[in-house]
DNA sequence: AACTATTGATAAAC
DNA sequence: TGTTTATCAATAGTT
């Protein structure tokens, strides 16, 4: 793919060799980038420059990558040997795997990618699921804010009576206080001179001194 | 590049992604091979597919390529740290590789190939340089040849020595064998008898039995 | 480094 | 998995 096709052999010319070494070293990792996302691959890729420098592509880590092909290279080699308990990891190890990619999968699923392939049984199931999951969800949250608004009730109540006694006891002082007025001044009216009226309970401007307080609730909402 | 174009992100549909994943894995490898022939570099590349299975191309060995990926980290690494004997064996290795690199670039030079950029005098140097080297090889040739030449002179001498004395003595067992045949028969013709005739030194076919005989060489020419 | 004529890779279909 | 074909992408040679 070029002007002309070239024979895959060594290019002479170190110039052309290095222009050409730069522009298919990039084509060769982004292939290596595509490979990895479409297919969702592992991919490991390290270049050596003939003059020693180091390119690298690793779709997840480098380390990773070859610490994952040593282990399958022993196991590779280990396929004569006796039974060991490196087995039982590995055995693990692809379970777990195996897992975990049943969980991702269904998990894309969940989040509505991936339906290609699912028939209408299948996509009425997995509505069921999710309108299933919704329902607790929305159940669970419904029953904390009713816990919560009884909390608060139930709060509000204990503050409403100690109001209550509040209120009374400061109707008795100031019922004392205006006795102590009368004997010190007289009998003019009290009330004109200090500025200072009886306050009989009840008498709040909304009317709703009876009836727990509804406090704002704390919880944001989601 | 295909009947329609794709975006790259991960394939719904797993069959489809399969046999995209098997197609580009193919181009990805096929692309690293011509990218380490053609540039002269060392290529490592590891494919793990989703369902764990390895795909690898190394151009040297992947072993190599891992060694030598780790080793050059592991250099990056110390950059800040206290200078080693790490650092000497790492200088003498890249001093190495350059040499070597020089080496191969001067013999590929004298084979005859990668004569891109060389001017006349460079030309002319090469040419003189591999005169020269022929010169001396065709000297040390011709010297062993001679030197061959003159051991099998010697040798031949001596079996040529060895051959006169045999003559004399097989003329003088002939006639003390004549004298006896003589005493036994009396005088009828003793060489129409027996069959057996008297053989004077120097009656050989070839009258060269003075100059030692030239012997075929044992060495192959190349 | 930018530009194209070409070849090569590959997505889709079978 | 292999083959075919239409199309897009990579790149060899050039400026």
């Amino acid at each position: 793919m070029g002007r002309g096709k070239i024979a895959i052999r060594r290019i002479d010319n170190s110039t052309s060799r290095q222009v050409t070494f730069s522009k298919r070293r990039k084509g060769l990792i982004k292939k290596a980038k595509e490979l990895a996302i479409l297919c969702d691959a592992e991919v490991g890729l390290v270049i050596f420059s003939s003059t020693g420098k180091l390119y690298e592509y690793a779709s997840t880590s480098m380390r990773t990558s070859i610490e994952r092909y040593n282990h399958l290279k022993e196991e590779q080699e280990q396929l004569l040997n006796p039974p060991s308990e490196v087995k039982f990891w590995q055995r693990e190890a692809a379970l777990l795997r195996q897992q975990l990619q049943n969980l991702q999968e269904n998990q894309r699923q969940m989040m509505g990618e991936q339906l290609y392939g699912l028939n209408v049984k299948d996509l009425q199931n997995l509505e069921n699921q999710l309108e299933m999951s919704l329902h607790g969800i929305r159940q669970k949250k419904e029953q904390i804010l009713t816990n919560e608004i009884q909390e608060l009730n139930r709060k509000g109540n204990i503050i409403h009576q100690e109001n209550v006694e509040l209120y009374k006891k400061v109707n008795l002082i100031r019922q004392e206080n205006m006795e102590l007025y009368k004997k010190v001044y007289g009998t003019r009216d009290v009330n004109e001179a200090s500025g200072i009226g009886f306050i009989p309970y009840g008498s709040n401007t909304r009317d709703n001194a009876h009836i727990p307080i509804h406090l704002q609730l704390s919880q944001q909402q989601t």
